[in-house]
DNA sequence: TAGTGGTCTAGACCACGGC
DNA sequence: CCGTGGTCTAGACCACTAC
């Protein structure tokens, strides 16, 4: 038997909206607590009359919706829900007291550290002159509580990335680099928000096209002269970022 | 027959990712470009020799990815890619040059403008005292050249709320309550991505679960008395924030 | 009327987890 | 071994768009 059509004059919203909204809806209401199985796929298609494939539009959604993650093999269960502040006047420069502040121990792994032929885009917002072709790159992974939450792409001029060789193992601060000297009179920033595509979901463990934060920096010294920039790009389920401002800093 | 198998020892990829990430690819090489229309998925489907769900599988991912769009009786459609830039340290104030800037039009629309009986965070947030059960809600719609793009939900006490009815009709800024004595002397902030709800996706005209930016803000006059609190929703794939921070600000 | 995407089915095989 | 989610099929009906 081909499609359920829906009985002439019934609401036109379809069985998998219904059934993802009234799980919603027990998720939210803490009939399902997080942590706790859903009924299987099979369970939840036999009570709503509907087919497998149905069901699995509808747990679709809410993972897309973030509230449930599946687990091959053993079932559907509620995602707990809590994000991890960053400061955006000074990203991971105080990293791990922030974290310990929230009851969350931070950990920085170091990807890579390493010279590399940057595009052009890293070019110009380093305002690298045509004679330097090198830049340092450091990728590295931030963990809290062992649990990847972002990733962290830094660009150094090569003067800057060699003598900083042995300081930024441990993960970068603009501490790190006013302790050598390199002083940072300003910077600018911008934060927006893309879907994880294949490779961010396998960094970071999150589902495909789930929301991440991007947070694009870049800093100067007196000189104006650009000491580094990079990206932070952050599980959105887990982190979001804050910020003051005096009434100096607003557009009034 | 029943699904097509993998080769023994072939890779394990899916068929739908590879069908996905070929196109993908196509896409940002240019191969389709903005405003291009796909093949049918029937026609996709023979190509790649799959069936029509298999390949719908595939454009979910790139709707979900924000590459391509579908409309029903038509087809399937590459998205122009474009953001439009807010600024952090004066959201909303000089909306419209902000917006011209970037040659853009933009516009506002009130959806409504009344006093209501907030719920608790909002108390807390406006440090309402016990004896003040009412606040102005003023919720609106902001357009970029005729397309939503974000959605604003600004709280004032009552006694600015009633001050303000026939000043802020036009919209909010900063300096609406400027102008009328209410001298901002601090604000924070809070930016977050969330993925769109049912109700979201209606407003912004965006997919389900795609990413929005949503903006968290309060703001004080000099005796640390909250003067306005609220939070702007916007469609990440046409917005972003930017921020620029002196050294002063900077937590070195 | 033809073509497109939107929804849904019944059933299949696979890979993983736990008993 | 069984139960779970992951992938896929072949075919159906519907709603919308354009000619």
């Amino acid at each position: 038997m081909p499609m359920a059509r829906q009985e002439p004059g019934s609401a036109r919203t379809p069985m998998h909206m219904i059934i993802s909204e009234k799980l919603r809806k027990q998720i939210q209401n803490g009939v399902y607590a997080p942590g706790d199985q859903l009924p299987s796929e099979f369970d939840l298609g036999r009570s709503f009359g509907v087919s497998r494939t149905t069901v699995r539009r509808a747990i679709a959604t809410l993972i897309r919706l973030g509230l449930v993650a599946t687990q091959q093999g053993k079932g559907i269960f509620v995602k707990p829900q809590s994000k991890i502040s960053f400061s955006l006047a000074n990203p991971l420069t105080f990293f791990d007291s922030e974290l310990a502040d929230q009851g969350i121990t931070g950990s920085i792994q170091t990807i890579q550290y390493e010279p590399i032929h940057p595009d052009p885009e890293i070019r110009a917002r380093l305002k690298l002159p045509a004679t330097e072709t090198t830049v340092y790159l450091q990728e590295k992974l931030i963990l809290a509580d062992d649990v990847p939450i972002a990733i962290d792409l830094a660009y150094f001029p090569e003067a800057i990335g060699a003598a900083l060789k042995d300081y930024l193992h441990n993960g970068f601060t603009y501490r790190t680099l006013a302790i050598n000297g390199y002083d940072i009179e300003s910077a600018e920033g911008s934060l927006e928000s893309r879907p994880a595509s294949y490779d961010a979901r396998d960094l970071l463990e999150v589902p495909l096209g789930s929301p991440l934060l991007v947070y694009h920096y870049l800093a100067w010294d007196k000189q104006k002269k650009p000491l580094v920039c990079g990206e932070t790009i952050s599980r959105a389920d887990r982190t979001y970022y804050s910020v003051g401002l005096k009434r100096s800093q607003l557009g009034i």
